[in-house]
RNA sequence: GCGGAUAUGGUGUAGUGGUAACAUAGGAGGUUUCCAACCUCUUGUCGCGGGUUCGACUCCCGCUAUCCGCACCA
């Protein structure tokens, strides 16, 4: 970053504050690292921003909203894989009590104590006693856990559970995935969206609104079904060529489409939330020409990801990962299926019933059962293997080792025809999830104008209309000859308008009101002035081009 | 987490072991026929905790926060 730049980013931080759209938090108690507050004007900036997003994909009319609680029970993080992803092992030392990373400690020990399980790491710093970094000592405290999530208890005392805020919003939506197909009438494709804060006790929070404790996090599930192959309209998007950072191919411009038909973009469905991303991030205001998607290398991605790419917006900060659209497969579904024995799948049809022909054998139950007893249920299973030219009587080799006989008297025959219409399948999922806080932060460094002399900037925050988080500012040209109460009373009129906010400012000079508007964002200035109290008409002034002109006060 | 720097009105800065200053912003009034004009009055500050001292915003220690490297970062 140049010293020009600091400079920018450094009066930005300041207006931003000073204007009360995002500061950071509990400053008078000293702050805390990791924890903003949107202020009084920054607050609807948020509102508005996650309006304009559930707005985007609800319009695609087959998603729906959650909400979910944040406070999630041990069970469901762990099946998500959360508590041992998230996880460093920690241990302190008995003589200075200075807290360590395990794997750290044990790096001249092991080749790669990063993989360790947690059992295999006492073992380790047991058997090889590394000395304390801090003071020199080789005794040390049984390897705890220390997860990068936040935990609580869930209940008091002796009945109290563990528990965790959740790290994403997206638990809640797979935990939710009955509710949701009933409701969607058990048909695929389906999403679920949901916006709300995510937690996680980073060790280092950075560049200000970045890398945070808490965020504001908008998630998209969208089940699809893998057999089918998805039909998206890319022509909304022809001839806007695209940044792609590609795995082992560099950047490339191309377009959406020719990206998926090269194979760059591996999957359809992810190309498609790709495109509808752009669209969101420029609706918002974020400049397309500061917007790349950046493909996950091989080893970066999750192991259980076919394709992962992050919408990356060019600020301050360098290129910062802002979206992630990921093609998670069927893992998180299977994972919580695996966890609680419940089916989360759907059903589909086969486009021709299948039919098939059983014959073979089956025990005959009200024989066989006296007669292996405490076998006969894997008597049964063996049996049920055996095709239909066997002969009875044999000796059959169970798979717990056991031999049995299995006499003519004990079997049945088993001969019929079944016909299987479809088959249930866990549904894939592509999740793009969205960092609210940083999309924010690049709208409003790419809003963030300064004009002006050096020693006189001017500063216009040239936000979008629809995410400007004051609409109108209303002005009397002075205070007198009713010209005030004229202005009030437009203000209250606007007021009272749904989903519209107005500010009514009547000290300092008419441009110095202006410039206070424009340092916001607000679009458009009313003022009423002589002519107002005669013919009932005001002025709207633009805030991106300064110009004037006159409307009957009926017609705003 | 490690190392370095920093912390003074809302914001940006000056300054001192003896009651804290400038600019700007804010409020009230005046003036002004539309883009940070001007005049008068006015509000508000030494991050937190300990220590040294007759006395600490200033010196020392600890903490917290901010910034910059390094490390970390489904």
């Amino acid at each position: 970053m140049t010293d020009a730049d600091t400079a920018r980013l450094e009066r930005m931080s300041g207006m931003l504050k000073r204007r009360g759209i995002v500061l950071p938090a509990f400053e008078i108690h000293g702050g805390a690292k990791g924890f903003y507050d949107f202020g009084p004007v920054g607050g609807r900036l948020r509102n508005r921003v996650n309006q304009t997003w559930l707005d985007h994909w609800l319009s695609m009319g087959n998603i729906v909203e959650l909400s979910c609680p944040t406070v999630t029970p041990y069970a469901v993080l762990e099946a998500s894989g959360h508590v041992g992803e998230f996880s460093d092992f920690m241990t302190t030392c008995t003589a200075c009590d200075e807290a360590s990373r395990a794997d750290t400690l044990l790096e001249s020990y092991h080749t790669n104590p990063d993989a360790l399980q947690k059992d295999e790491l006492q073992a380790l710093l047991n058997q090889s006693q590394p000395p304390c970094p801090s003071c020199g000592a080789t005794s040390w405290s049984p390897v705890v856990a220390q997860n990068l999530m936040f935990d609580t208890t869930i209940g008091a005392g002796a009945s109290g559970r563990p528990g965790f805020m959740r790290p994403e919003t997206a638990q809640g939506m797979f935990t939710s995935f009955p509710a949701l197909y009933r409701h969607n009438r058990e048909r695929l494709p389906f999403g679920a969206v949901q916006i709300g804060k995510g937690y996680r006790n980073e060790i280092s929070p950075r560049q200000g609104m970045i890398r945070l404790r808490e965020f504001n996090m908008a998630e998209l599930e969208y089940f699809v079904n893998p057999h089918e192959t998805s039909q998206h309209d890319f022509s909304p998007w022809d001839g806007q060529a695209i940044s792609l950072v590609a795995d082992q191919k560099g950047e490339l411009r191309m377009t959406f489409k020719e990206a998926i038909e090269a194979n760059i973009i591996r999957h359809e469905t992810v190309g498609f939330f790709m495109a509808k991303t752009f669209d969101f991030l420029t609706k918002v205001g974020i400049d397309h020409q500061r917007l790349r998607f950046r493909q996950h290398e091989a080893d970066e991605m999750a192991h259980y990801a076919s394709d992962c790419w992050d919408a990356e917006i060019h600020g301050s900060y360098g290129w910062v990962e802002c979206v992630g659209i990921a093609h998670r497969g069927c893992y998180d579904l299977e994972a919580h299926e695996k966890a609680t024995g419940k089916t989360l799948r759907a059903r589909r049809e086969f486009d021709e019933p299948h039919v098939i022909e059983i014959d073979g054998w089956t025990t005959d139950g009200s024989k066989a059962g006296p007669a292996f007893r405490a076998l006969a249920g894997a008597v049964k299973a063996a049996v049920e293997q055996l095709s239909a030219d066997e002969q009875f009587p044999q000796t059959l080799h169970l798979e717990s080792g056991e031999q049995v006989v299995v006499e003519a008297e004990h079997v049945k025959r088993v001969q019929r025809t079944e016909t299987v219409s479809g088959e249930w399948y866990i549904p894939h999922v592509v999740e793009p999830a969205f960092g609210i806080d940083r999309i924010i932060w690049h709208i409003l460094d790419h809003a963030y104008d300064e004009s002006g002399k050096e020693d006189e900037i001017y500063t216009t925050l040239r936000l979008n209309e629809r995410i400007a988080p004051v609409d109108y500012c209303v002005f009397p040209l002075f205070e007198k000859d009713g010209m005030g109460e004229m202005a009030q009373s437009i203000h209250a009129k606007l007021c009272m308008k749904a989903a519209t906010v107005s500010m009514y400012d009547s000290s300092g000079s008419i441009g110095r009101r202006y410039a206070r508007a424009d340092e916001i964002g607000v679009p458009r200035c009313i003022t009423v002035d002589h002519q107002s109290l005669e013919d009932q008409t005001v002025t709207v002034r633009m805030r991106d081009t300064g110009e004037q002109h006159r409307i009957h006060i009926d017609e705003i």
